[in-house]
DNA sequence: TAGTGGTCTAGACCACTGA
DNA sequence: CAGTGGTCTAGACCACTAC
């Protein structure tokens, strides 16, 4: 059997986590590993690629791989269709359409998605149930200038979200999390007091250059986002 | 010049975005792409591995690359170090150690990092300021057991994520998201009300199976995590 | 300017798995 | 069981950049 990337990979990881290398100490060369692993320079490059990627380590051509002092914490989040994560707990998926309405497209809007003055727009409100409780509210303003048969779409029978996503290729988004205060709206939909703390997502999504959508995820009290690596 | 894999990512990027690959829809083998692009097997298989680990696309053996049909199931996040949060964004780094304490972890924490009953844990609440404004508060525990050296260490001078990063490779870690609503002591912290929504990372990190680490990170009211792709 | 990583090539073998 | 992706190899050329 041949000396595999993941070999090469884990031994490394495994000198760094016993501190054999330790940060800021500077890494043989590709050439160097791969005579000493006994396998091809490829391979080495493949690993050593992945724990840049990772944040491990930190590369720099004439200067060399060095393992980086402060290791580069990413964390990549699974963020699901609210359908598959409220199956995914077991609980049965339902959805209401709260709100269907067509309008020209607010100041604040127009300036969140680069749109023209007065563009026409969809603005959809959704609350998704897990077992009949209330588990995400969706307030999502849908640029119909780019999704035109957005127009004509029943949202009662499949969600706004999984509506685009299904229909839609993407080419651009922006995803930002933070915590609100439930308001007076949020909290009678989502059954929980005025002013609770609530995790929310805000994704902005473009096609092209074109702003498609922009949605706001606000999820019942007391809900995380988790993920290990 | 020679077709390169960000060549071919970029070609069917695009061809997805413009539609002419559907969500859903089968992608040629790697071999008549390769032919089609007039390029080596090994730079399409590049090409289509990176756009499958973006979830663009869904590969299996046998059955091909498909266009997944709901594209972007994940996100990454950077997971920056305080000061370097505060100083990217123009403004003066400090912190205040307000609390360091040594005793015996209590229940829940033991439970949370499956620690030996009683065993010694040393509790750190640290506030980070930028321009001298409270930014994040951090509240941790050290499993002395883990690292010894804590006992010692001098907070004051650095804080306690970076005297951690600094001196200890990683292995594991898990990261989770939460709104909490400020208690008390919190609000005093961060200069907010009590009640206030604020944004929360949880982290636990274990070193070859041992729990080093947890620790919570509560930013000032407003904050924001964002990731763009 | 020399040494490092970045990438492409052409060929090969293999593991997996769906038709 | 045949076709797909997964990976390794050996060699090559090149871009970048620290020295």
């Amino acid at each position: 059997m041949s000396v595999t990337f993941r070999d090469v990979k884990a031994d490394l990881l495994d000198r760094i986590a016993r501190g054999a290398l330790r940060p800021g100490s500077l890494l043989p060369n590709e050439t160097d590993l791969a005579a000493r692993y006994g396998c091809a320079r490829a391979t080495v490059n493949r690993a050593m690629r992945e724990l840049a990627e990772e944040g491990i380590v930190e590369r720099r051509r004439r200067a060399g791989t060095r393992v980086r002092m402060a290791p580069v914490r990413q964390a990549r989040f699974a963020i699901p269709l609210v359908r598959e994560e409220i199956e995914a707990q077991g609980a049965q998926y339902r959805h209401d359409l709260l709100c269907r309405e067509l309008l020209a497209a607010p100041d604040w809007l127009a300036g969140r998605l680069e749109l023209a003055p007065g563009a026409e727009v969809l603005h959809l409100v959704c609350l998704h149930r897990a077992d009949g409780m209330p588990y995400q509210h969706e307030d999502r303003w849908i640029n119909l200038a780019a999704v035109p048969e957005a127009r004509g779409a029943d949202f009662a029978a499949t969600g706004p979200n999984e509506w685009l996503v299904a229909r839609l290729p993407f080419s651009s988004v922006e995803i930002s999390l933070s915590a609100v205060a439930a308001d007076r709206a949020l909290a009678g939909t989502l059954g929980c007091a005025e002013g609770d703390a609530l995790f929310r997502a805000e994704r902005r999504t473009w096609l092209r250059g074109a702003a498609i959508t922009l949605v706001r995820l606000t999820w019942r009290r007391g809900h995380r986002m988790t993920t290990r690596y």
